[in-house]
DNA sequence: ATAATATTTTACCGACTGGTCAAATAAGAG
DNA sequence: CTCTTATTTGACCAGTCGGTAAAATATTAT
C-alpha cells in the first residue's frame, strides 16, 4: 500500500558518483538531495542519516566490484597467477575512463573512504574491514590454486600475501590518484607478482614456466 | 620592530595534530585556533586561507619526516636493502605509538591528505606529487646502490622499482588505518624487498648472499 | 470509492563554515 | 621615551552544515 518511489536508488546513485568524485565531508546532505532530484525531508524518510546513505552506498560499490570485476576474473579459467593481470587490465582501464570523463583520476572509492572516515566512525571503518577482508578472499583463494599447480612455492603464506596484494593495489591507487596518472596502474601492476613469491622463504625460487608474462 | 608571536607556529602544529587525527574537511579553522590559543583574526593575520596553512603544514611534515627519518636511515652504512627492513621498523614503533596515544593508527599524514584532497585541490594535490617524487628519490638512489653492490639485477628499473616500493608503503599503511593494526606494518612489510628482485625481468633472480634476512 | 499508507513538500532549527574588517594593544628599534 | 609596526582582539558576514517535524499529496490494495 501507499505509493512507490525510486529515490532512495537515485539517492544511493548520487552518493557515490559524488563522493568518489570528491570525498565524504566534502558533499553536503543539501547537494546530495539536489543531485538526485530529492527534498530533504524525503532523505531522511529513507535513511537516518548521512552516515547512513554511505553505508548503503559503500554496499552497493562493493556489490558491483565484486559481481562485475571480481568474480568474473577471478572464477574464470584464465592461470590463477594471470588473474592478478588481468584484474589490473581491467582496474587500468576504468580509471582511464573515469579520468576521461571528469579530468581527474579518483583512486580507489572503498579505499578514499577508508583513508577519509576510518578514525571518525568506527561502523563505517568496520564495514571496509570487511569488506577488504572479503576482498582478500578472492585473492588467497586463487594464490592456493597456483601453490596447487606449483606455480607458487608450498610454503607461501596465502592469506598474508593476499593482504600484501591488496595493500599494493591500493597503494598504485593511492599514488595514481596522487599523480593523477592511471598509467601508473600500468607500470608498478607489473609487480604484483613479485609480492606472491618468495613472500615466506627469503630466498628467490624459479617458477616452472614464464606464467607472469603479461 | 612590532612585537613578535609564535601564533605561526602553534597553528601548524595544531594543524599537524589535528587533521592528522582527522581530517582536512573535519576540522574547522575554528577549532584550529582553539587549539592553537589563537583568535579567528590573528589566524588570517598569518595565513590567507586554510588551505595556505595546510601547505605550511605539509611542508613541515616532510621536512621532518625526511630529516628524522629519511636522512638518517638511507644515508646510514647498513647494507642498501637493509634499509627498507629498518626503514618499516621506524614505522611501525611510530604507528604503535600513536596508536598507544590516540587509540587509532593515523596511517601517513601525506598520503591521507593526497587521498582526501586530490580531486579537490589541484595545488596541494602538485605539492603531495612534489613530495612524494623527493621520497622515491632517496628510494631509487638505495637501489642504485644495491645494483652496484651486486644485490639486484643489473636490469632492475630503479625509478619505477622505487615508486612500486612507495605504493606498497602507502597500501600497507592505508591498510593499517583501515584494520586499525599496526602490526599489518611488520607482516606486510617483510614483502617490500620482494618488488625490488625481478622487477624488471620476469624470471626471478638468485640474490648473491642472504642479504634480505632481517 | 475509499481507507490505509508510503512518499513528497515546505518551513524550520541551532550550530558551524571559511573569511573580513577596523580598532585596540603590545613590543621592538631608534 | 616615542614612534613604528607586528600582533591581537572581537564583532560581524552570508552561506552551509546535518537534521527535524508536520502537513500535503499520491498511490495502491481492498
Amino acid at each position: 500500500m501507499g505509493r512507490t518511489s525510486n529515490a532512495r536508488e537515485r539517492l544511493i546513485n548520487s552518493a557515490i558518483e559524488l563522493i568518489s568524485a570528491r570525498s565524504y565531508t566534502a558533499v553536503g546532505v543539501q547537494e546530495l538531495c539536489e543531485h538526485a532530484g530529492v527534498k530533504k525531508g524525503s532523505f531522511y524518510h529513507f535513511f537516518q542519516s548521512k552516515r547512513d546513505l554511505t553505508l548503503a552506498a559503500l554496499d552497493t560499490v562493493w556489490k558491483g566490484f565484486r559481481d562485475q570485476v571480481l568474480e568474473p576474473i577471478f572464477n574464470s579459467d584464465l592461470p590463477p597467477l594471470e588473474k592478478f593481470n588481468r584484474f589490473l587490465d581491467i582496474s587500468y582501464e576504468r580509471h582511464c575512463s573515469t579520468k576521461d570523463c571528469t579530468g581527474a583520476m579518483t583512486g580507489c572509492q572503498m579505499g578514499n573512504l577508508a583513508v577519509e572516515l576510518s578514525t571518525q566512525d568506527e561502523v563505517i571503518r568496520q564495514r571496509i574491514q570487511e569488506i577488504f577482508e572479503q576482498w582478500t578472499g578472492y585473492c588467497e583463494r586463487v594464490l592456493k590454486e597456483a601453490i596447487a599447480a606449483g606455480q607458487l612455492p608450498p610454503e607461501t603464506d596465502p592469506r598474508t600475501t593476499a593482504q600484501a596484494i591488496l595493500a599494493y593495489i591500493e597503494g598504485i591507487l593511492l599514488l595514481g590518484k596522487t599523480f593523477n596518472d592511471p598509467s601508473l596502474i600500468r607500470r608498478l601492476g607489473q609487480g604484483v607478482i613479485q609480492l606472491a613469491i618468495c613472500s615466506s622463504s627469503n630466498r628467490c625460487i624459479e617458477t616452472k614456466e614464464n606464467t607472469l608474462s603479461s
